[in-house]
DNA sequence: GATGAATGAGGGTTCATTCAT
DNA sequence: GATGAATGAACCCTCATTCAT
């Protein structure tokens, strides 16, 4: 029956090219685009080379498709973080727990970034990031604001600033820790030491940005 | 003149050495240990490929001393940051502005860096980074330290936990600078952008360990 | 004319297959394993570098597939050598000069088993020589059992041991006729110096298991 | 004292050449002109790698010493094979036995000379073998005249032949034991299989050579 | 007598990719 | 949709050897 032939093809033809699609992402992640070779992802997706080239045309083509899809599938912070109960506090509190918890729940995702800077994020270029990062910058927009509004929050702190200290803060942890715990002495890799550096890092983030009522203006240093 | 021809092969063979040994900083820094070719090392030292083998035994063998070099050159942090004139204030201040500093005058520090722990640490292992780390290390203790015998710092501030915050601060601006330009629309590599981010950066941990007389004890946001 | 294509590709593919091993007999046993390149064989066959890694997997998969091709391509000696008319002694006496005319008929074979040998069997372990030399072991064996049955042979004659002189007398004037030309004065290789050797031999072993009515027992030296 | 320097040089000049050529038997002996390496060389020799070159010139140069210097640092059988009070019979079974307990007792003498074989004696052809077998042959002739001119040994043996044939019986046994034993099932290298083989050897020598009063002639195998 | 520096050629092997069906 | 055959370029590394001192 050619009909059922059809699909089924269609069926193992989707089949196929989504296993291309996570050798690659899993192996990028791993030895980057360089030192991946096509022998290794036909291997691990358990299909012929030839149709590494038949679906993605080429290693850089699948590259490309893995970043992509790597950026896609992955919701980095959930969308209810914007609860209206919530305080401030507890809203950026949440914020900063969940980038903690998406980094360290996604590996792959840190090193793909990671390979992307290193190689000056010539194939990130044409993924549309902005439309991932959206929910990310809208949650951060809202605690802020909501903290500005109740007085709570500086009102001179920069949206964008805040949101890159929050990723560094928490992507650094995750991408650098083996140069740190080399350099400072401490693994960051253990759920303690992340509990422990999350703590940290959310009072540090709170006591910055919050309005103080200590009489004196706080001083800029230098300038 | 043989004392002058010896003198001279001596020379040479220090030079050559030497020359390999920036090739490879700059190359490694640049494409990665994978991606650097032989061929590529030799052709920028000048020198024949065989002598990679006769100075540093392997590619690997360069890349470690590359990394190890890197290290050992550069002083991340002068060590005059803790004048005894300066407030507590002013000398975080000054070792934030260091750090950015030194990175940003130093791309292939952050970028050697970035590929050892795509690498897992498998090479900086062998290197005694605790030597160079100390005068940062260092740095920042003193000025913890004055701020906190002052009270002006809080005195529960755990030290490395603010170290890693610092550093987490600046390398990522410089190491994840394409990604993020991508992601939140601001290009951080400007000098302008830099000397904006410094100033977030700096307000935000001076405020983020200060102690203030709110009057209310500062909320620990969850737990 | 697809149909046409396909077997010219199928034809090409095992010609191919079939040139580069055919090299690999010849040259392995002209140099040897080590001093044989693959420039050198890649040429010879007239196919690219790249074909004998895609059909051999690397030179020792070559070298291998070389050993067990040459021991399975030939019959050192013919079966019919067992025929019922024939005397043993005329047994014996074709099967002697069945391993010289195989053996002068091939030299590859008695070079690649020496060079085997000097790197003490390592490859010749995974191929099945008994399957190969069983004929021969058959033949002597009809031969001498024949022989010991007409009271013609020595009854203590062990098989095997008969059977490693023979090969002993055959295999060495090959083997080591430039070392032997050389420390008696005899050249090995001529048809005439051959057929000269072959009789010394072929009577030497003769009279050497023929069982004598001298009268007296052959004295066991020594022991 | 430049007297006793000179002297100390001479001597340690002595030793270096002699360490090398040392090196140079064991290991061209053990993996081969081709295979063995000017670092290997020196390694083992424990002098500089230039050193081979100014005392042997080329690493060819050094096979060839070595090669030499096997050839006469080695009294294959010994002088006094030849005693009068001896019968011709136990003058063979020893000559025999001589033969197997010098190559048993030097593999690198097996080693060397079936490379140079299969170098098809191209240096070998620079050396004086004849020297070194003289005391060889010699012993064969003794035992063999003796053996005729008591009418023991049959007139028509030729002494090259069988001394061909008495090297055979025992060189093959050390060169191919490796594929023999796979061939045939047995490990010729234990000394126990040694001890067999000799007697095999000896008695079929013996046999083979000597006159039997059977009344018959001895039938002339084929033509 | 001994050494460190340097070389060009070539070793075996693997790369990403395309061909023809 | 899927495959086996084939390719040229490049990979890292090691070879025997010579230079100048």
């Amino acid at each position: 029956m050619p009909a059922a032939n059809r699909a089924t093809r269609r069926r193992n033809s989707a089949r196929t090219k989504e296993r291309i699609l996570r050798a690659g992402i899993a192996l990028f992640a791993k030895h980057g685009p360089s030192a991946t070779t096509i022998r290794m992802l036909a291997g691990r997706a358990g299909v012929n080379r030839r149709m590494l080239y038949y679906y993605f045309g080429s290693k850089e083509g699948l590259y490309r498709a893995a970043m992509r899809s790597m950026y896609e599938q992955n919701a980095i912070v959930e969308t209810e973080l914007s609860r209206p109960g919530l305080s401030a506090e507890e809203l950026l509190d949440r914020f900063v727990r969940a980038l903690y918890a998406f980094l360290s729940a996604h590996p792959e995702f840190v090193r793909l970034l990671t390979w992307e800077n290193l190689r000056q994020g010539r194939t990130v270029r044409h993924v549309d990031i902005g439309a991932v990062m959206e929910p990310v910058v809208e949650a951060l927009r809202v605690a802020l604001d909501r903290g500005k509004s109740e007085g709570r929050f500086r009102r001179d702190i920069d949206e964008k600033q805040l949101l890159i200290s929050c990723m560094s803060l928490s992507f650094f942890t995750f991408a650098n820790r083996h140069t740190v715990s080399r350099a400072v002495g401490v693994d960051l890799a253990s759920s303690d030491a992340v509990e422990r550096r999350v703590k940290h890092v959310v009072r540090l983030l709170l006591d910055g940005i919050r309005v103080h009522e200590d009489g004196r203006r706080p001083r800029r240093s230098r300038s």
